[in-house]
DNA sequence: CGATAATTTGATCAATATCAAATATCGTGG
DNA sequence: CCACGATATTTGATATTGATCAAATTATCG
């Protein structure tokens, strides 16, 4: 997904391009803020809220390495909410009134963000439609369904459950008894890095 | 959100839309077949699943009225799932190739479209977040200030709560002992078709 | 006015969250 | 290469809370 960004990233001018370096607990921008730029998650962890009317905050996204955030921005004027590193973090920015620009005469450029931004749509529709499963081993298994390889039916696990567990909305413990319910039951087998659906 | 699709669809040529009725219980289009157009629904109810390799099927979307699907079309060479209507339903679709041949003559129009799917992906995550939140009440009332007008701190209740805890991924029961409470609690307070946050 | 859908509340159950703790693994600096 | 600290994995016991099943009342729409 985010290496398509950066296949779009490779073809901008310099000037549209920047990195930038956020301390664990400062802003990379704040809710009001002119809106100048997109970003993109190199290393570590950005926060995304909004505070609200009544004096409470919502989270709105947290991005993890290589996720894009505030694409919005490109069309706002303003940004609709904070951004807070919540670890030290590198990301990219990229300027929206260059990207704009850029857009506006390069429609396959123009176009290889579309195709991202459906991409995103169609990868958070099915994550959506995930968590209206509720039991635990149901969830997993549609997770792993979804990522399983057509001819193996093998899912690459590139990273710790603990993670994936934030991603499936159940608690890692909950994840762990789930998969070693399924395994036991012979719907899935586990390797390392590696699960095989039966 | 729709009405900026269809701010869209009205400046596209005719050939590029259509309207279509499906009966509840057939497919609008199949899994593999060749991508030839992207959706929005008019009335009724699409549900978008794919069939997995191992036998099994996972839902994708379910789309309701005026929401748009199978936007990645413009992207595919063929449908990535099925699209089969849950009830008698209408849908506009927009050609893909004409949409493309459109979008890379006129980048106005590309923008406001790409504007549609930032929006979406911005929606979709807020959703996502919400989700996170395990207690009924606070998914609720993070639900309700959201969408709580800045200057009364007011919420237009325009569809029955019944479609509104689906969204929550709540049951009905749930939300309106949710609704209760925070009432109770005093941190809400009910007239018919609005809420108040306090 | 009748039928259907929405709202409301109660009782019970089942499942996941929590809290806890032990073991295994990984990555890093010495 | 090894030791050590941090992280991940695993399993157990318990609590909480939302799902379910039920039913009554109210509202809405032809």
């Amino acid at each position: 997904m985010q290496n398509k960004l950066h296949q779009i990233i490779a073809e901008l001018p310099r000037r549209a391009v920047s990195h930038k370096s956020v301390t664990r607990g400062t802003f990379l921008f704040r809710q009001q803020q002119p809106a100048k730029a997109i970003f993109a998650v190199e290393t570590g962890r950005v926060r995304l809220f909004r505070d609200l009317p009544d004096g409470s905050s919502v989270t709105l996204h947290v991005a993890g390495e290589n996720e894009a955030f505030a694409e919005a921005s490109l069309f706002a004027s303003h940004y609709h909410c904070h951004a807070l590193a919540e670890l030290d973090s590198t990301v990219i920015s990229l300027d929206a009134e260059e990207l704009l620009q850029v857009m506006s005469e390069r429609s396959d450029l123009h176009l290889a963000f579309s195709r991202l931004l459906a991409a995103q749509v169609r990868e958070m529709r099915a994550m959506l439609s995930l968590r209206d499963i509720r039991s635990a081993d149901d969830r997993l298994l549609a997770w792993l369904r979804l990522r399983a390889r057509t001819d193996d039916l093998t899912i690459e696990i590139d990273r710790p459950w603990t993670t994936i567990s934030e991603e499936l909305g159940l608690t890692k413990e909950a994840v762990y008894r789930s998969l070693a319910r399924l395994e036991r039951s012979g719907q899935i087998s586990r390797q390392t890095g590696r699960v095989q659906l039966c």
